[in-house]
DNA sequence: CTGTTAGCGCTTTCAT
DNA sequence: ATGAAAGCGCTAACAG
């Protein structure tokens, strides 16, 4: 393995200082066209590539950026890394990618390892951390976003900035749909307890049917794991404990997709015996017999919109908006029409 | 923006020299039980953390490995990072991820940017490179491994570890099963003619079929863009182009729900009319109807073992095996049974 | 416009 | 068992 070629061989080559190559390379504007060109013929030529690290050593700017998921081979998070990657990439950072495999611990180690690592930011999304876990482990960040996650106190400690979903808002409209369709009876398979969107989604549900002057009795509402086989089975709990159900919202589409499993296995036709609402809008939806309706969320513009947020705060204006909520909408298929 | 606590400032601290320190640090055996607990204690009191960048500049190693891929999005791809993901960080690297979004262009930029950050070793998956430019990215590297891609010359080269599927067989596999069934006329929509697990899989297509005694015209082979859509359409064509047509082989999943939707708007039942087998075995794949039979690959082990052939490599024993194979599996579900 | 001198935070080598 | 000096590849701050 040959040793890499450094700025002081593009120097001695060219003849010229250690700083005029500096200067060439960072695009300083008091160096003569004619050096200049000289310069970068010879690191064409000597196939120079300046190292970020030494860089950054002096700097304090690794031009990295760590984003830290659950579980990037979840639809959902692989296209928030695939939005906040498109922004770093065009604004010329890198992206150092943490999977916590849904692990408490690990995404402790990983924050730990970014840090190590001297990221120039970090954007944590769904967090599972207890509070006091979370603040400590941002503050030890030059920068932070959240995603998916408000911390109580963010306003005072400052450089927080969250981006998240408008659930309640999601919840009502799903509501909403289902009781102008004339449905009452509408049950929710509600995800994790320790969702904050779940949570959000819940609200929205008792906002919307509250409105509409229906008190939803505590059966109407089972937390499952967010997944198809979580959906599966506890669909098929709370269809049998309570069979009066004309509809389901579902914590999300995979959810959604389990409580239509189930009621082809109960022979309860969907939508006309029973109407189904998902979460998301993951490409799968649109896929499956019926077709679900369900809330869109742009997951590619959460990362987006959280990396940009980042970047902003990075780079400067601070003082940028803090929270950012986005919108969810109403997409309209057979499984509740 | 307090600044970040140094070395210096635990030696200072501890007592004791930035040495002993560094010592303390990396499990040096020449420090006394002592000082030891005495500089840990100051570590975790001042809530020191190494700087990996720092002492990547002084040892040429920062522990972080370039994963390079078409589309993180892409549930074949976020699998094969999960399992990457999963290796590397249980032997203390991180990821760099790189998007090429399906780019040329940026597959280069991403190449050379890791570059910068000086990587330990990059993985490339599915590289879109001319042979050339691949030979020529790859070796300004310190080490590297193709996922899905061989390379000609690469033995010559040296450093090159190469991770596959047998395409080859998955191709021949699925095609068996079908003329297993009675099938003669079989199609294939091939995806892109630049995917060289498409050109595996249409040469396990022309095995099997040659061994039966078959001889596939042209016309029954289509490429397509490797998405439902693009399945859609071709399948489209293909099966107005080609009504003998009893079964289709996909060059993917996604390729196959289209054709399976095209079956459906074509009101030509699936398997009874027209059989379908797809290629890769998405999760999705169970969830559509019929639900599809296809060829199981092992998308998180292609990533893990990628990970830890180049890893192998990076710490030394070199000459660990070049070339791995992981088999597919045919998983018979609706679609052909 | 260009070069010189320091030093970023750490490890290596050589002393002690 | 511990420390001092040198230097990794680069840029900031001054000189000229």
């Amino acid at each position: 393995m040959t040793r890499r070629v450094t700025m002081a061989d593009v120097a001695r080559q060219a003849g010229v200082s250690l700083m005029t190559v500096s200067r060439v390379l960072n695009n300083k504007d008091d160096v003569s066209a004619e050096t200049r060109q000289h310069v970068q013929a010879t690191i064409k030529q000597l196939g120079y590539r300046p190292s970020d690290i030494a860089r950054g050593l002096v700097t304090r700017r690794t031009g990295v950026i760590g984003v830290v998921v659950p579980d990037v081979s979840n639809p959902y998070f692989s296209e928030v890394v695939r939005g906040a990657e498109h922004v770093a990439y065009a604004k010329n950072y890198s992206v150092l990618l943490g999977n916590t495999e849904e692990d408490v611990e690990r995404e402790l180690t990983v924050l730990q390892s970014l840090e190590e690592k001297c990221v120039d930011g970090v954007m944590l999304c769904s967090s599972r951390l207890a509070e006091d876990e979370l603040e400590e482990a941002i503050s030890r960040h030059p920068a932070a976003v959240l995603v998916n996650r408000r911390l109580e106190f963010a306003d005072e400690r400052g450089g927080v900035g969250v981006v998240t979903l408008d659930d309640v808002a999601g919840g009502q409209m799903a509501i909403q749909h289902l009781l102008d369709r004339g449905h009452r009876a509408i049950g929710f398979l509600a995800g994790p307890p320790a969702s904050h969107s779940g949570q959000g989604r819940l609200e929205g549900y008792h906002l919307a049917l509250a409105a509409a002057g229906v008190a939803p009795p505590a059966r109407w509402i089972k937390r499952c794991p967010p997944t198809v086989d979580g959906g599966r089975a506890s669909a098929r709990d709370l269809l049998s404990e309570s069979p009066e159900l004309t509809a389901l919202f579902c914590f999300n589409d995979l959810v959604a997709i389990g409580a239509l499993q189930t009621c082809g296995e109960l022979g309860l036709p969907v939508p006309d015996r029973i109407a189904i609402i998902g979460f998301d809008d993951v490409p799968l939806a649109a896929l499956v017999t019926p077709a679900l309706t369900t809330c869109r969320t742009s997951r590619y513009e959460l990362g987006a919109q959280a990396m940009q947020l980042l970047l902003d705060r990075i780079d400067g204006c601070e003082d940028e908006c803090r929270e950012i909520v986005l919108p969810t909408e109403l997409i309209v298929r057979s499984s509740a029409p």
